[in-house]
DNA sequence: CTGAAAGCGCTTACAG
DNA sequence: CTGAAAGCGCTTACAG
């Protein structure tokens, strides 16, 4: 090592210079600093990362990225992660499907922990990390074993709060768009929307699959629309697709929302906020499904936490104008400014 | 090395048969794959990388997510990258800030190269990547010494083609937002903008700052429309604020547009194409920029290229119906369903 | 506080 | 085709 020689120390005091915390005198600090500058040295994280088999980066794994609430995810996790020193591998394009190679792949990397946003594992996989000692968190999804740790909002009871929120507005057709089927979130939301849709009676709910797609929601809605029985409300598994299905419900079926169809979604992402769709949804909160995502990882990565958590992050009904409001719910709503951005507290 | 022992041969024969091409009988390749196989054996990537000095990782640096151009682009450069054994170390939250703090930290973890989407570096950075042999694409920005590699559209002339489909639309009241200042597309575009319009004598445009945010453009809008002479034309610097003033034009100002303003945009991403948009834009093709960006920085990194190159990719001016289109302009349309999509090609 | 030595898990000439 | 040996750039007990 150069810098040791340049500075006339060992290579265990340059090390310890950049170590924060190690034992070394403020005069061989300076000392080895100003070598290193001089020398335009910098620190092997790789060396490093083999002797102290810890890499200090996280993979994090994103299903795809059309879908607004995917990025903005990841920014906050990427802003998370790396406040604490960590980086992240990226790896793209797993859209429920099963990335066990492409793990395969991440292990290669001596990762630190493994972080899926909307993506799924085989069991057998999650075996493998387990035994390996490398953390994984699921952030939107959850497993059917429950043995790996996941954020989520509560998916079920969302759905629900859809369900209540539509039939108090005095709709009286309804229907669901999924999205992908082997998704924990679709199942769990069309679960709680259905289930509280039939306990009122309603049995009959049309559905048909966007697969979490713009095209595939917009084919869905072009279907519904032109049923016999035309909806006059529609929940759709995500934002995303709850937009694509109002461009085609105004654009193509000429329909007024929400006069002539209410409209929900689940997310609050991006668009969805805009003006020109005020979409009435069940939000996921962003920052705090980042935030508990990075302290699990950094808790199991440090070994204070060695069971999965399954953490979910309380989130609420945001009343906009997509679909109509309830004569009730109104006198209830604040006249702040914040007016459109109304919470229904899922706690209640 | 356990897997070793167990297959009965020497290191370095387990070494051979996990690199591709390398002489290893297939007899004891597949004792070692079994052997590897039963203890889960996977080769360390690090290990690898220190002795190699190959890290098989880029960076990529994002400058943000909200405008979905960027999460488009980080998508297709993360295939081409992974589809040539190539991982992605992510950074983001870089907005045309000097990355330089950012650039030392990447650099200790020995990556190949450095992809830049919309980021700027300083000179001293440049010249250190250079003087370690470290790869530097710029995505969607170029340096005033050009002396990186750069993949752009061609921005000065979209700028021009924008001033050109105004004026032949008759609209007389011209207004420019602008993204940050130092940016260089937002210099080229504005430049080529404002000189043809000067050529035709139009020396009084209206100017505003949106830096490249929502609510900044929303509130450039919102100046510009209570201006005692309002303009009937506002081009922007990028799709993600055009988006933005037509939401506040339509739902603040309740104009109609293109009949009572025309907007215009750059990037061709995301929402301006969808129909409660519909905007006429001069697109930037993300997968073109994206394969250049990739192909540059492998031929780079592989010491075939070892001059900066800077690839313009073309571009056109995608016309839908958010700016008036001047009636010349319809009869050379074609009548497909790919009507909304023409294209008018930068190139004439 | 400081240094000499061992070792992390690989690859790669060099011989055979 | 195969193995023994050296070495990539670090960290970390262990002595002093």
């Amino acid at each position: 090592m150069e810098v040791a020689l340049e500075a006339g120390v060992s290579q265990s005091a340059v090390s310890r210079a950049f170590t924060p915390g190690a034992s070394v005198s403020e005069d061989t600090r300076k000392k080895i600093l100003k070598a290193a500058k001089a020398l335009g040295y910098r620190p092997n994280a790789i060396a490093r990362s083999l002797i102290t088999s810890k890499s200090r980066i996280v993979a994090v794994v994103v299903a795809y990225f059309n879908n607004q609430f995917y990025p903005d995810l990841l920014g906050e996790l990427s802003s998370r992660l790396h406040a604490q020193g960590y980086q992240i591998l990226l790896f793209t394009g797993f859209l429920d499907k099963d990335s066990d190679d492409l793990l395969s792949q991440i292990l290669q990397y001596q990762v630190d922990g493994i972080i899926l946003l909307s993506t799924s594992l085989s069991s057998e996989f999650s075996a493998e990390c387990a035994s390996l000692g490398v953390p994984v968190v699921l952030v939107n999804r959850t497993t059917a074993q429950d043995d790996v740790s996941s954020v989520t909002s509560d998916n079920f009871r969302g759905g629900e709060l859809v369900a209540n929120f539509l039939l108090a507005g005095k709709h009286k057709t309804f229907a669901y768009i999924a999205g992908t089927p082997n998704s924990s979130t679709n199942r769990d939301r069309e679960a709680g929307f259905l289930r509280r849709l039939r306990s009122q009676g309603i049995k009959d709910v049309s559905k048909a699959r966007g697969n979490y797609t713009w095209e595939g929601a917009a084919q869905a809605a072009r279907q519904l629309l032109t049923n016999r029985k035309r909806p006059d409300a529609i929940f759709c598994a995500n934002d995303h697709m709850a937009l694509s299905v109002m461009d085609v419900a105004r654009f193509e079926f000429g329909l007024k929302i929400p006069r002539d169809l209410s409209v929900v979604g689940y997310d609050d992402a991006g668009a969805a906020r805009w003006r020109s769709f005020d979409l009435t949804t069940m939000e996921q909160p962003v920052k705090e499904m980042a935030s508990a995502a990075a302290q699990i990882m950094l808790s199991q990565i440090k070994r204070e936490l060695t069971t999965p958590v399954h953490t979910i992050v309380p989130s609420a009904l945001i009343i906009r104008s997509s679909a109509r409001v309830p004569d009730n719910w109104e006198s209830r709503r604040e006249k702040s400014p914040e007016d459109r951005r109304r919470r229904e507290p899922a706690q209640n």
